[in-house]
DNA sequence: GGCATATTTCGATCATTTCCGAAGTGTTTA
DNA sequence: TAAACACTTCGGAAATGATCGAAATATGCC
């Protein structure tokens, strides 16, 4: 019974190009995946079964999913306990994954979910990619450093000069461990919706991290989501001049 | 018989994160369909016959694909007498596709499948995106414009200079025609196997068109490669210092 | 130890959608 | 006008793979 059926023209497979973007199409393509991998788009972890809640499917299913994200390289897994957190294998997924976000904007508007598209223009404003500020206020935050030369262009990445060392030390910035790290230090993370550089790397992730500590950012509980404080509506212009023009502009 | 069996208990969907990737992956998780986008990524446009054949189905099959993918705005058809040429709906599907090709590389090479790496060390070495040429020809190109401060970072974007235009011209781009175009003159395209920023845009697709039909330059009939010509290799390095020590460093 | 929780594995079911044959529309060639 | 060609639409068969229930494993708590 093998050999069946199917086979009686054989078209000729050509191939030449390899797609090898069908394997992670397949994987982000179906829904409860997609709902996974998108909870951990602002680089967190979370555990299994979070995830088969955020993804509307019973933990067995997500397991399953799970399974298959990990192994294809897109996620990583780190025992704790009873627990298992996944969480994105690394920047550089999110940085692949957001683009396709907007690569089909054009399933036109009904005119009247203008509500919905307002959420989206804050998600634009300011938001997390993966573990470093994003949207209009990461990009702003980045062009103020660059301005003032404490951060520079260099062969695709950034370069933090010695005076803008000292200034985002002076923030209360942990510049010094985000040196010691692995991973690039300052990154050149590309933003798809402002299609803008913004500041990424470790220390990217630093600066993100002291602007919430000092509570003038704060994540959105559940979402990618940053909103700046009231406090960080005082403190943020002053720090970073040129900021306001900026976030105000609206689209 | 409605309302069956299925939903006894009903899991919460959260859905706190916009998981609109979802569409484009499953778009292009289907193997049919991934090769079908993935012959046209070098930006040529193809009929639909010629779409099926590489895909391996029938016209049929191949008919509902592409009326998906456009459909979805991914490709943009074209009627041309009793044909139907597809391509690309534009540079930003083939910028958003290709660092998906490089997320999962860890399946690890079965340790003789060097053949194959190598002929992808081809296609990173020198290939088309879209329209303009990516790869380390590509990124060595614009470094080589960029030293000589012919062209500039501006906001993201590449700004021509006037010593730079007069080089250009000399050389043969048409220059002027790019500049008449609506699409963004010069692009800063993130290349994803190289990392680094290339020339795109109206100009990088006019630069590599003048580099093909110098005939220092060929493309590779069916696939994105790129191959330098004897002449190329003869004249590029004179237009372009600093190309060769670029371009021989092997991966 | 005993019980609850977190997660995975297995097997079977069910929904999705790919796929092709047949038949249709429209275009070119003879 | 007829015939060949390019492509699409429609319908049904078939394969794929997502899903859940049941059961197994591992951890934590008392």
């Amino acid at each position: 019974m093998f050999l069946a059926s199917r086979p009686r023209i054989v078209y000729y497979r050509s191939m030449s190009v390899d797609p090898s973007f069908a394997l992670v199409g397949a994987l982000i393509g179906v829904p409860a995946r997609a709902n996974m991998v998108a909870a951990l788009m602002d680089g967190r972890a979370q555990t299994a079964t979070e995830l088969a809640f955020v993804a509307g499917v019973t933990p067995q299913t997500a397991s399953s999913h799970l399974a298959k994200l990990t192994e294809a390289g897109l996620l990583a897994v780190e025992r704790q306990g009873r627990h298992r957190y996944y969480r994105l294998a690394g920047p550089a997924v999110a940085e692949a994954l957001e683009p396709l976000t907007h690569l089909t904007p054009s399933r036109r508007v009904p005119e009247r979910r203008r509500a919905h598209a307002r959420r989206v223009g804050e998600l634009r404003s300011a938001r997390m990619c993966y573990d470093h500020l994003a949207g209009r206020l990461g990009v702003a935050l980045t062009d103020s450093l660059l301005k003032r030369r404490y951060l520079r262009r260099v062969e695709g990445d950034f370069k933090l000069g010695p005076k803008g060392r000292g200034f985002l030390v002076e923030l209360g910035v942990d510049v010094q461990t985000a040196e010691g790290q692995r991973r690039h230090f300052a990154r050149c993370c590309l933003d798809w919706s402002e299609r803008r550089p913004h500041l990424g790397g470790a220390l990217g992730a630093a600066l993100a991290e002291r602007l919430m500590a000092a509570k003038w950012l704060k994540r959105d509980r559940k979402s990618r989501k940053v909103v700046v404080t009231a406090a960080g509506k005082a403190a943020l212009p002053e720090a970073f001049p040129g900021l306001i023009a900026a976030l105000d502009s609206d689209d």
